[in-house]
DNA sequence: CTCATTGGATAGTTTCACAATCCAATATTG
DNA sequence: CAATATTGGATTGTGAAACTATCCAATGAG
């Protein structure tokens, strides 16, 4: 195992020594281990998950406080992986704004009801899509049930296709492995739309 | 054509005058037609402006800076819609960070030539999907390619979809539908691949 | 013993997205 | 017509988020 000082710490990933004072601060990093008063002993865990919380927020464009409540379920053992997935989902449509009408959740409903799926009454999911579809309406153009249907059904694709890549061998890993697959192919999965977008774009015209 | 003051812009959009005062300064609403010196008369475009300002800040998470962009490519005549798609993707991988390698760059050529997509070699997107597979492999957990082709082949169900729902006859609500399609319905995705994952969970387990 | 380094604490900075005040020029009301 | 209220524009203030810089006492190396 190999250890070392904060200073090493921070060349190793790259970031400034009070960045990483910050994150000890912010609990995103556990604290080294104490030796003597003014000194700790850091070794590859940290080195790890400093990597984790900068690709956290670069790349999946997570805030500092989704960063730890998303560690926090991996850390936590008593979480299964699937349980430790739902932490991350804290933002994207946010509660407040163009609210929901009763019609727009049953269009939701509906969809659901087509594909076979099950969802609580009180998933946040339900209330933030339906929030996402009053929006689009409220601005004059609602997608189609057909436009929808693609939605969903490219995203059973994926879904059954994340969930197969995954084994429960150990707990701790396939929980960060879940995370981490979770939120870092949602970049992927937006830039590959909009590349299938100029391609279907370019077939069909020029 | 309804006139009003600003005052009832705010009670019709439900934002605070100082909001909108505000977002004339950034230039994200145009100016009202100035009737004296202490007066202007503003109309229904304006209300649409605004919720379409909100929509794009709250529902697709866009800051203000690319929210103008986005509104500039919608009212810039000189643009094809499909030109003015490109305008929205300012954000996601940052370019920071964990610059991708050639390796990665590799992989993602190969990923298109399965499935005979064309990208320019100097397209941000190309460097983007690269730095983002990056971060997952620096982190031990790498895509396979097959479940890259399962990405890109829901991206291109989808992506073909939204193509077929645009129409050319007017440019400008073409623009702007394009925008708002492409911008609002990625929030939708991602819950829609976040209820699918966990379908397929309780589908596969308990 | 001297002195640079370390970890921890505290305070300062920058950016973003507003929100509050102030003011002079009008409308409106009595 | 005078008093009051409202408006648009300019300037300044605020709060959160994510760092960044300074200070300091305790060390450990030379």
């Amino acid at each position: 195992m190999i250890v070392m000082w904060m200073s090493e710490l921070a060349a190793r990933t790259g970031l400034p020594v009070p960045t990483i004072k910050y994150y000890l601060r912010e609990g995103l990093l556990p604290p080294g281990e104490s030796v003597g008063a003014t000194r700790a002993h850091y070794d590859d865990t940290h080195v790890r998950r400093l990597r984790l919380v900068r690709a956290l927020i670069e790349v999946a464009g997570l805030r500092l406080e989704d960063v730890r409540r998303v560690l926090d379920a991996i850390d936590d053992e008593d979480l299964s992986w699937h349980e430790a997935v739902g932490a991350a989902h804290t933002r994207l449509p946010s509660p407040a704004g163009g609210a929901a009408d009763e019609s727009q959740r049953q269009r939701v409903d509906e969809l659901f009801q087509r594909r076979g799926w099950e969802l609580s009454p009180v998933s946040p999911h339900r209330e933030a899509l339906a929030a996402a579809l009053a929006s689009l309406d409220s601005l004059g153009h609602p997608p189609s049930d057909d436009h929808l249907d693609t939605y969903a059904e490219a995203a059973a694709l994926i879904g059954r296709k994340d969930v197969a890549g995954l084994d429960e061998s150990d707990r701790a890993d396939a929980a960060e492995h879940a995370e981490v697959s979770t939120l870092l192919l949602e970049p992927v999965l937006l830039i590959l739309r909009r590349i299938a977008q100029e391609n279907a774009s370019r077939e069909l015209r020029g």
